[in-house]
DNA sequence: GGCGTCGTCGGGAGCGCTCCCAACGACGCC
DNA sequence: GGCGTCGTTGGGAGCGCTCCCGACGACGCC
């Protein structure tokens, strides 16, 4: 049988309260009431029951992470993988628990909603991966349940944490332009996303600080998978060009083995470059130049906005952005280096 | 103000407790008054306070996936990231929430025991990715809550999951043997693994099934990461092999990307197979036969199982062992096919 | 020495729900 | 027609905790 606080009061002849005093850590005990009761705790492995405790405080410690639907094309992306790491210690690093939210396709979307805000399992949730416009993001911003996005939403009134997607964008066009390239293509992210449209504005950005601009029949859209990018690569060499920008490393890893398999040395007839900075990156012949984002401080920083709104420590949508940064590696290192600046 | 039973009754005219029956979907409620107290739920968006609930339930509908330390490094692999998501849809499929808990270090591993355990908030627990003798596992074998593992324990009296890693070891020297090479070389996997330690059994038997044995020196154990598998191909290439396996994909991943750094081809050089089946071992440059394990149905699996124990469905310890199936690609693929059999 | 004050502690109330028992009317039976 | 039975409903009790108020003794002050 369980133990609750008036056994333990029993045991350490104490009541209820000053059991509940001890074990929130409050003041106004005696010091030897105090190690007298914690000795009785530590003895039993007394842990107090969570729902008692949630149902008068209306805490959980619990955090919501909400992945919406179609995510099972996206979860090969090592993206995922990450952030969920990286929020899970966020959370552990705050004693709270996470729960986790996915959904295989729309019906499941549907039932999320209720799920994750109406239950009142959650004081507050981080939801990523939503395309624009998604009515899930609306429905939750207009609860009063704490909420947090990873990645810029396109409604106002949320927090969030992002990475400066432009910014990156316009290094990467920097970079190909730095080393010489003539004809630079894109293999775009989808633009109902707000991170694919940032990158390639962002890249188009970069191009126009050149007084470049990008030829409309050169920018590919994928979907962050690998096949999109192999598929987009195969397109881009067709039409002809000496760079290329994927807005992902999974797709520039596709692009990657579709010059394999066409012959197309990278990078001394194309460069390649992607944006991520994940594993695959580093390890692929050639390692591709790649963006660095920083997923883990992003999740950290996420967690930690979110326990302020849950909190009530600030009320006000909040918004952080992290800066990126282009490493540069095998895929985009010609000998023959700079055209113009 | 969250509203409750009380007030949803007093909105429909009725009590508490009847309402409390339609929630629950109890029968003894007549159809006008189950529709009636229906509409107003559906109107007001009614959802019961979770906390109560499980206050006097002692249920919480939450179950809890623990992976312990060091998957930071684990992570990179691709595995973790469908299971995640084969629980989760396993999850969705029953009503019940997820929650993770996944430990960086070791010391976030011993705080791991009591958060997921002794806070009550969990009705069960689906653990993996431990290595032998964990103490963790036998901490949670011992206690009552409701335990299921996937990947084969290394203790009794513990329901688990798994895939028959020695079966499909066996077929991957079957394999080998079959389309001639004559010597093999192992990229293992831990052997403090049940996985890991079934794989390189399961291939030592396959290949003692042709009179052949494992060379002691062609054994090179690596750590399921890529990097691992890249220097152990090394040394193999190094000891003189014409096939490999790895006991992962991620592994044989590493091992192709040394093959390609030393001009050795794949497969004519070389033959090498994985183990898993994962999205990478199909678009490499050659595509990498492979042991194919069912991710989502292990994952589905151990849900059901679980919460049939929860339930209280079937009590004693349980085991599932799921068939693997060896899918031939590219890279053990030779023009001059078989030898002896 | 009486009184107010402070530190410390105990117990009542109540969070929102489920479980259980009692109440009540309708019905069918002898 | 009286009685038992069944279907349906209402409300008390209590899950284990926190919050709050009041009690109690020690202490210092006038």
């Amino acid at each position: 049988m369980r133990l609750k606080l008036e056994d333990i009061g029993r045991m350490a002849g104490v009541s209820r309260s000053t059991v509940s005093r001890v074990v929130n850590g409050e003041p106004s005990v005696r010091p030897e009431v105090r190690s007298r009761v914690e000795a009785v705790i530590r003895e039993t492995g007394y842990t107090p029951n969570a729902a008692a405790r949630s149902l008068v405080s209306n805490r959980t410690g619990v955090i919501g992470l909400v992945i919406p639907s179609r995510v099972h094309s996206l979860f090969e992306d090592p993206y995922f993988a990450r952030l969920i790491q990286g929020i899970t210690f966020g959370s552990n690093r705050a004693g709270v628990t996470l729960s986790l939210f996915l959904a295989q396709n729309e019906e499941e979307e549907s039932e999320l909603y209720p799920r994750v805000v109406e239950s009142g399992f959650i004081d507050g949730v981080i939801i990523t991966a939503t395309r624009m416009g998604d009515p899930l993001v609306e429905r939750m911003a207009s609860r009063q349940i704490p909420l947090v996005m990873v990645g810029r939403p396109d409604i106002d009134e949320v927090s969030y944490v992002d990475v400066d997607n432009r910014d990156g964008a316009r290094q990467a066009a920097r970079h190909l332009v730095g080393i010489g390239a003539e004809r630079i293509g894109v293999i775009g992210a989808p633009t109902n996303t707000t991170a694919g449209a940032d990158r390639v504005a962002g890249f188009v950005a970069g191009l126009a600080e050149h007084d470049r601009r990008l030829e409309p029949d050169l920018l590919v859209e994928g979907d962050f998978s690998e096949p999109s990018g192999h598929d987009a690569m195969q397109v881009l060499i067709d039409r002809g060009v000496d760079a290329v920008f994927a807005a992902s490393d999974t797709m520039a890893l596709g692009g990657l083995r579709a010059a394999h398999e066409r012959g197309v040395a990278v990078p001394d007839d194309i460069a390649l470059m992607g944006f991520d900075g994940f594993g695959g990156s580093q390890t692929s012949v050639p390692s591709l130049t790649t963006v660095e984002q920083p997923v883990a401080h992003t999740a950290a920083r996420a967690v930690e906005l979110l326990l302020g709104l849950v909190s009530g420590e600030f009320s006000s949508p909040t918004s952080v952005v992290l800066p990126v940064e282009l490493v540069e590696r095998a895929s985009t290192h010609r000998s023959r280096t700079g055209a113009d600046a």
